[in-house]
DNA sequence: CAAACCTTTACAAAACATAGACAAAAATTA
DNA sequence: TAATTTTTGTCTATGTTTTGTAAAGGTTTG
């Protein structure tokens, strides 16, 4: 994979204002107002654009969506503005007190750790204040992609398994569900998503009513720069195909954490694949995914195996939805 | 610890209106009377605030909130402020009681009906983002209290005899649930809660799965300065009372927004109240509330009959626990 | 030659700015 | 307690800046 910022890569406005989002005019006006990307020229004038370019014009547009005035940030650089766009979230808190010097991967990983063992002991004495503080702090601290991977993702994870021995019960689980639903706010803050963003709904289906799993999918794949709609838990196909249809989605995550024996879940997920189609990705995750193995192959859907995968899944489709979008502009 | 970074964040003073939650006018009367930021300008003279400048609005706004005078904390430095907020475990809950605002209402009715209509049509087209978007200019426009009383309180209304026109789907009311609760994280940061106040259990009986009057009722509880545990929908009565006694709250509101035939609510009911015992104010809303009300009067529960009905009830309930604990303390 | 691009100029809506006024609330004084 | 001053949030009036969009008319490209 080369970056590059070479002449390799030259586009027109057109080409540019569709990848970017920016109107060619609004970007032209950008460059003579606050010489916001300064493109080299063709012979005979047009305008020639770089990858960069386009990157930094996307930036600008989440920038200025996200209430920076673009006089202010046009001459930023690109380092700066993914900066800006990225510390979104810290800023927003309160705290400002802790250092924003970068940790290194390990640290995180313990820092997280530490988290990881107030945020339970929190869960356990069902404190939500002193849950939501530990968030708020971890949140800060970690940033919000170590936030998920090292703290929230193994938390819900522990949370999960505790449920099933016992040592927690279902109203724990209702607990941490809200507090982190309200953390949400803080955590989009920092991914503003642009409006061509491709789609999604969250949510899961009939007689699933733990909803962690499908939070944890939900903020995963905002900070993946999805445009997600999160429906909480327990809906039918019917509505969730609604859903779908509403925003115009290209995919759809359900999650199923609890192993039934009726037939309701495998019901279900034929009626949706049958309403919504084969143009919308169906995805799965959740601790009783496997337990519905057949009826996942039968409808054809993507089965999260883990953190990683899932990250990749979205980031894959990302990427197809875009190059379908674009071919079908051209 | 300083923190010196970020000259890249920049925003103008909408944006640090919408963030801090205090109005663009203020903003600049604090700075005109008592220079409480110091933006720079652009050359042509429009206010350019910094993240920090945000931070310490936010700051200003609670302390002001908190009973503090402007002019005495305006110039305070952000850690002093910090401090101030911190060791103010004992405000007292003047935030719904004192102000009954006979000023303004007129406008803010008016201002709240325009922003009702629009968020009504987000909710119908089923735009999550929009919907967002409007709530949260309305609460700074509104303030928490006008905007729960006249706009989030008739739209709930409005959306439940919606939903039963069939106007309105099932999942119209999940995006809609989902939206606010992401904002409580907003709302509640206006309001900071003391230590010492009054605990609250906000849930939904088992078979209730429409969460918007739980979610009101949480929202308002905490405006009116308890601290409140919301745990959704439809719980099991063993779970919601192991919740009351984690919490040792002293109330517990169930929303009944569905009138069912079946005596899963009643027996729920009678089952809760033999669990939590009568020292725990039992408190029941919603739209079906009426539906059962010989269980309601069997069981001994407070019915909200209305808006401000809750709120003596709220505020009632709170200096009766106050004066008992008062009592045990001495 | 048509489509796409260029520059320049203009326009309008939204957002900001300043200055000053006003009334409710709070503090002070009589 | 009543009268006063001060504080503080809000509003009005009027002018400017910012910013997205568009029109006019010429040039380049394929």
């Amino acid at each position: 994979m080369t970056v590059t910022n070479d002449d390799s890569a030259q586009y027109l406005i057109r080409t540019v204002s569709k990848r970017s989002g920016v109107k060619s005019d609004l970007v032209r006006a950008w460059e003579r107002r606050y010489q916001a990307v300064t493109p080299t020229r063709t012979s005979g004038g047009h305008r020639v654009y770089t990858d960069q370019d386009i990157a930094r014009l996307k930036l600008l547009n989440q920038a200025t969506s996200n209430g920076h005035s673009i006089g202010q940030i046009a001459q930023l650089s690109l380092d700066d503005l993914k900066h800006l766009l990225k510390d979104e979230t810290s800023s927003t808190n309160q705290s400002l007190s802790s250092s924003p010097i970068s940790l290194t991967s390990g640290d995180k990983r313990h820092l997280a750790e530490d988290y990881s063992d107030k945020c339970y002991a929190a869960v356990l004495a069902f404190d939500a204040q002193l849950l939501e503080s530990h968030f708020e702090n971890a949140i800060v601290e970690l940033g919000s992609e170590a936030f998920i991977e090292h703290l929230l993702s193994p938390l819900l994870t522990k949370i999960g398994e505790r449920w099933k021995t016992g040592e927690l019960r279902p109203v724990h689980e209702h607990m941490t569900s809200s507090v982190i639903r309200s953390l949400t706010y803080i955590l989009r803050n920092n991914n503003p998503c642009p409006e061509n963003a491709p789609r999604m709904i969250v949510s899961t289906p009939i007689g699933q009513l733990h909803e962690l799993g499908a939070l944890l999918a939900a903020i995963m794949a905002e900070l993946c720069g999805w445009q997600v709609t999160y429906l909480g838990a327990n809906l039918a196909a019917e509505e969730i195909a609604a859903a779908v249809k509403y925003t115009n989605a290209c995919a759809l995550t359900l999650s199923i954490s609890f192993a039934t024996d009726d037939h309701v879940v495998a019901k279900e997920l034929r009626r949706l694949k049958k309403l919504v189609g084969n143009h919308v990705s169906l995805i799965v995750g959740g601790r009783a995914a496997g337990h519905f193995q057949s009826v996942l192959n039968e409808v054809g859907v993507m089965n999260i195996q883990s953190y990683t995968h899932f990250k990749q899944l979205l980031n894959q489709l990302a990427t197809d939805y875009k190059a379908t979008e674009n071919k079908q502009l051209q």
